[in-house]
DNA sequence: TGAAACATACCGTCTGGACGGTTTTTTTCA
DNA sequence: TGAAAAAAACCGTCCAGACGGTATGTTTCA
């Protein structure tokens, strides 16, 4: 029996569902598998409903860009130390953030998301780059180095290597590698 | 008016063309968008004749993958220095491979943006995984350390970022970043 | 009560691929 | 050698099901 206070809707919630759901499909079996009938069915939903929310593959798609943007880059800026004043501050949290997805945990599979997108569709792909130079800018005066490009260079094939669970994404051999990429920062200035 | 003696048939080089053209179709408009019509129309072949030599989507499918695995296998293979001795030489080859990579000449950019593309598949990514831990297993006395490590994975984010064009692929700053990620490489092993 | 939230039913198109042919090439063997 | 036999290459058609999307309900809630 069901008490009757508790709300049988709760479209904000079912919004998150259906688009973490698109993201579980299309990181395991991959983009052609996303489908709408393939959503609703793992959400608890009737594709109708479905389309109540998206109203076409295209919006759920870029629904999911968005999440999958804010939500890192709030990732990042809480990532950064405000009492940092060392070079490649930003470069630093960036790395942080990617290093520490741990792919087990079914919310953190949005970041393997983000970067399938922008390996297959040009237009996600521009997007996110005016997000990088946007926060380059910023931190322009810490981030310019080559030691910082390089640490974000590595942390994007972090990123990248967690999607196969490739040798990098052992956790000692990552911790040994996270661990040289501190010492990099510290060490030198351009 | 048609020689004799030319044969009207060429097989290897319609299997060839099949997956020159599912490469195309795949670059050029995502991988949901790889049909068997689609290919097919494009290689002005039947789509019985495709399947003929390809007799699945998933056989053509894994035709790709054995084709841009083999392509950048040899790159790596050939740009390894035979005298080179240092440590991390194969993962100085896999950076050279990768930063020589020209995205304006299109047959380069063709197969380096499909093996991004083709990540998206989780059976591809098993591959690749495969291939470098292989690779790994070779040359376990040169290019385990944390230096090499990240070279690698620094070489994975350059080809990232190659495809959305970001700052890091200017030429002047990918310069400073390769000559960086050099110094690297001499300096220590761990 | 009416608007938002969902469900159900349905449609037109596309897709993978099975199938039975025909033509071309290679192999067999007398 | 060369004709017969076998195999490979390729074509055109057809179909069951999946897919994205629409139209129309029914329930929930402010």
């Amino acid at each position: 029996m069901m008490t009757r206070l508790q709300r049988k809707n709760n479209p904000a919630a079912l919004r998150l569902r259906l688009l973490d759901c698109a993201a579980q499909l299309i990181v395991e079996h991959g983009l052609p598998a996303l489908t709408l009938d393939g959503v609703a069915r793992e959400a608890g939903v009737s594709k109708g409903g479905l389309l109540h929310h998206y109203s076409s593959k295209d919006a759920l798609i870029g629904g999911l860009f968005e999440m999958v943007v804010d939500w890192f880059g709030g990732q990042v800026e809480a990532a950064i130390d405000p009492d940092e004043t060392r070079p490649a501050r930003f470069s630093r949290a960036y790395l942080q953030v990617i290093a520490q997805i741990d792919m087990s945990v079914p919310s953190e599979k949005r970041l393997a998301v983000l970067i399938l997108m922008l390996s297959s569709d040009p237009h996600f792909c521009a997007r996110w780059t005016s997000w990088v130079e946007a926060q380059l800018r910023e931190h322009q005066a810490t981030d310019q180095s080559p030691v910082a490009r390089c640490m974000r260079l590595a942390a994007d094939g972090l990123w990248l290597s967690d999607l196969g669970g490739g040798p990098d994404s052992v956790a000692t051999v990552r911790h040994e590698i996270l661990q040289f990429l501190e010492t990099l920062g510290t060490g030198r200035q351009s």
